[in-house]
DNA sequence: TTCTCAAGAGCTCAATCTTT
DNA sequence: AAAGATTGAGCTCTTGAGAA
């Protein structure tokens, strides 16, 4: 019987482990990096009916990988899982330092009082080891006992689903035994590359690593399957495998073959990509490998393989080119019998990290040492697989025999009942639908047309947008005018610091998610309205501070490279940030920071008058799940006002005494004395005659947006506009409320006098 | 430089679960 | 109930750091 391929991962054991643990345990957790992972198990949004059928996915993207590469063939395109996908997926750092794997960091083994308390005489750590003492230290109230418990937890998680092994390598249990040290380093990284070497072995008997993340890679990155209804918009640091359902994956895939997988990237992506693999730091390891294999076995063995490998890669593509462009039955009648037909177009589909690799520039040169590499598709499918395991469809494009059994349970899964239309373009970027192509005979033609026309594809007519329809006649006839115009680089709208683009006022009525310098420029107007009428006074910060605030986990750099940008942030946010501070201050009821992050934006205020920020966050629902990763980013701006705070605290006697201020000009070292002007000189009064110690909080009550809408950009602005005029804030908000504040942003920014003005273009 | 030995990698197998 | 698939875990060989 042919070896059967393992694979270990499993979400299943965690799932169990984590209903377990206690609240002291889980507080601990909460500190590790991987607290957004395992609270997803914890709270039971990763279930184990979402992942399971995962197998056959896996096993068919598997069989693309090309250790060359390292990346997956699709067709045409080599793409490979990189940091930042395995980041998002799983929720784990992306930045930090290295996760050294195997011999060279340990050199002898690994002792410490908590492997001598619980390892000591065994030399092998397995998960039953593992589960066994978890169970045994559970309900000890001992400190010792319950941060055993979150090691254990951890390297369980290791064990079962990031680093899965028969056993766990000693190395990981050092790093859970340091399991306060965990955040200074990549995780993500670590994941991938480990994954990565199982997948370079040249034995396939079983996948090591966290297999799972290819499915949901897959998942992820392809409109094969939509996301489990209500869980579309995921932010922060949140694992967005909660989003999918691998059942689904699975019957989706069972309609196309691998090769159709190449297109449905691009739909996502819009662009098209590159065949140039993404190389992720794995050169070292390669040559490593490769220095490995010719000690062991010779090159000459390999020679005429090697020919052999080149000659069929080369008719090879050109059959798969011929067959893209011609009808891929037309060219198989003419050499096969017309019964073989079916059968003989899908056996092409193992044989595609053969036939589709289209070398890379860079590794035209490389060929001499493929050899050992392409062994593995040379034998047949490189994936050596029980019957079951292969995917019935992976043979023929016929029914499948095993699809009424899986048709069967699948209603019974309560998440695969959810309606897969309705989700589509819930999540704004997809309005796609997604296309299944059963038929290979797309051609050339076809396939160049539909690259050209998705990214060109315009929006739907101006009247047909709701926002369009609530304008009155005359600013409908401006917003047309504006936007027939010929010349596609003029503002709608610009000011001193920010301006609204074309795009900008197309999201504004397509009711899509804004653009940051739609709310500067918001800023802008209430800013000046303020100036008129004088009711309350407010400072707003740039959204452009964000440039420089450095995130706390997001610094790996040269040293050099370090002192140069703390030079550069230090002069930016002075000209953002503490500069606009110090000048309104003293005058300022509220200070506003909207807060830009990844996915969402927020709204950090400061009242000056009640003495504490306040943090609004349009969607707080989706963030009662797990910490609230604007709210952590919030913090931080925070942390870093209130240091500021005190520093100036600490220097305002000098600098009143003196007139002048220290500032840093430019990239150099000297800081200069510059003159305090009037109110300055009134913000360090008030400083200096008050408890500048204020707190930070997150609002409970604000209204919240839609869960399927994008109008958390438009929410900030609305929390803003009332604030700013001392208005409260209503307790719940319509989308159609929504609209209407978009209608009348664009009626402000039409009025205003830098507004576009159609008789200035024509 | 060679030798030794623990850690890691690969392989095998029994037990258990699923499908027919 | 039998056959086949899957899982968990132990055994053995290989590797490479450190000692001699």
């Amino acid at each position: 019987m042919a070896p059967y391929c393992q694979i270990r991962c499993s979400v299943l054991p965690m799932l169990e482990t984590m209903q377990l643990l206690k609240e002291s345990h889980l507080e601990l957790l909460q500190k590790t990096p991987f607290w957004p992972l395992l609270e997803a198990f914890h709270n039971g949004t990763v279930s184990e009916l979402q992942c399971k059928d995962c197998r056959t996915p896996l096993l068919k993207i598997i069989k693309t990988f090309n250790p060359e590469t390292a990346s997956f063939h699709f067709g045409t395109r080599a793409i490979s899982i990189n940091t930042e996908d395995i980041s998002q997926i799983l929720g784990l750092p992306q930045h930090g330092d290295t996760v050294q794997f195997g011999h060279l960091v340990y050199r002898r083994s690994y002792k410490s009082d908590f492997t001598e308390r619980h390892f000591k005489g065994t030399d092998r750590v397995s998960h039953k080891l593992l589960h066994g003492l978890l169970l045994k230290l559970l309900n000890r109230k001992e400190q010792t006992d319950i941060e055993d418990v979150v090691r254990l937890t951890l390297m369980e998680l290791f064990i079962t689903f990031l680093f899965t092994r028969p056993h766990l390598q000693l190395v990981l249990v050092k790093y859970c035994d340091e399991f306060d040290k965990l955040s200074r380093y990549s995780w993500a990284a670590a994941v991938g590359e480990f994954l990565n070497r199982s997948l370079k072995a040249k034995s396939k008997v079983e996948i090591k690593g966290c297999a799972l993340l290819i499915p949901l890679w897959l998942c992820e990155k392809t409109n094969i399957t939509q996301p489990i209804s209500g869980r579309e918009i995921i932010e922060g640091n949140t694992p967005s495998l909660i989003r999918w359902s691998l059942p689904e994956l699975n019957m989706k895939m069972q309609e196309i073959t691998i090769c159709e997988i190449e297109r449905l990237f691009e739909v996502q992506n819009g662009i098209e990509l590159e065949i140039k693999p993404e190389h992720e730091n794995h050169e070292g390891e390669e040559e490593e490998l490769k220095k490995k294999d010719t000690k062991q076995k010779g090159r000459e063995l390999y020679q005429p393989l090697q020919k052999e490998i080149v000659e069929r890669r080369k008719v090879q593509k050109n059959d798969y080119e011929l067959n893209v462009k011609n009808n891929f039955k037309d060219k198989l009648k003419a050499e096969v019998d017309g019964d073989m037909e079916l059968i003989e177009k899908d056996q092409l589909d193992p044989q595609i990290p053969c036939t589709a690799i289209q070398l890379s520039p860079g590794d035209d040169n490389k060929v001499p040492q493929v050899e050992h590499q392409m062994r593995l598709p040379m034998e047949g499918t490189g994936v050596k697989v029980g019957k079951q395991q292969l995917d019935p469809d992976f043979v023929c494009n016929v029914v499948p025999k095993r699809r009424k059994a899986k048709e069967q349970h699948a209603p019974s899964d309560p998440i695969l009942t959810v309606p897969t239309r309705a989700i589509q373009d819930s999540a704004g970027k997809r309005d796609e639908q997604i296309i299944i192509i059963v038929d290979d005979s797309v051609s050339e033609e076809e396939k160049s047309t539909r690259k050209v026309k998705r990214p060109r594809k315009e929006w739907s007519p101006l009247e047909r947008c709701e926002v369009f329809k609530l304008l009155d006649d005359e600013y409908q006839q401006k917003v047309k005018a504006f936007w027939s115009m010929t010349n596609p680089k003029e503002l709608f709208w610009s000011g001193k610091n920010a301006s609204v683009a074309r795009e900008d006022v197309k999201k504004l009525i397509q009711n899509t998610a804004v653009a940051s310098n739609v709310i500067d420029a918001f800023m802008e107007l209430l800013e000046q309205k303020q100036h008129q009428s004088s009711v309350k006074q407010s400072t707003y910060i740039s959204t452009l501070c964000w440039n420089y605030v450095r995130m706390k986990d997001a610094r790996k750099k040269g040293k050099k490279d370090q002192v140069q940008d703390e030079v550069h942030d230090e002069v930016g946010l002075n000209q953002l940030v503490f500069d606009p501070l110090l000048g309104s201050m003293a005058q300022s009821d509220y200070i506003f920071f909207p807060v830009i992050s990844k996915f969402h934006y927020t709204l950090l205020v400061l009242n000056k008058n009640e003495k504490k920020w306040t943090h609004y966050n349009p969607l707080r629902k989706r963030s009662e799940l797990h910490i609230d990763p604007c709210y952590e980013v919030a913090k931080q701006m925070h942390q870093l006002i209130q240091e500021w705070f005190h520093i100036t605290q600490k220097e305002a006697p000098r600098a009143l005494l003196n007139g002048t201020k220290r500032k840093k000009l430019g990239k150099r070292e000297d800081r200069m004395e510059v003159p305090l002007s009037e109110d300055e000189k009134r913000t360090l009064t008030w400083m200096m005659d008050n408890n500048i110690d204020f707190k930070i909080e997150n609002d409970r009550i604000s209204p919240q947006q839609d869960f399927k809408s994008l109008d958390c950009g438009i929410f900030v602005m609305y929390y803003m506009n009332q604030l700013s005029q001392g208005l409260q804030l209503e307790k719940e908000i319509t989308e159609c409320r929504m609209r209407e504040f978009r209608k009348n942003l664009i009626k402000l920014l039409l009025d205003h006098e830098n507004g576009w003005k159609q008789t200035s273009t024509t």
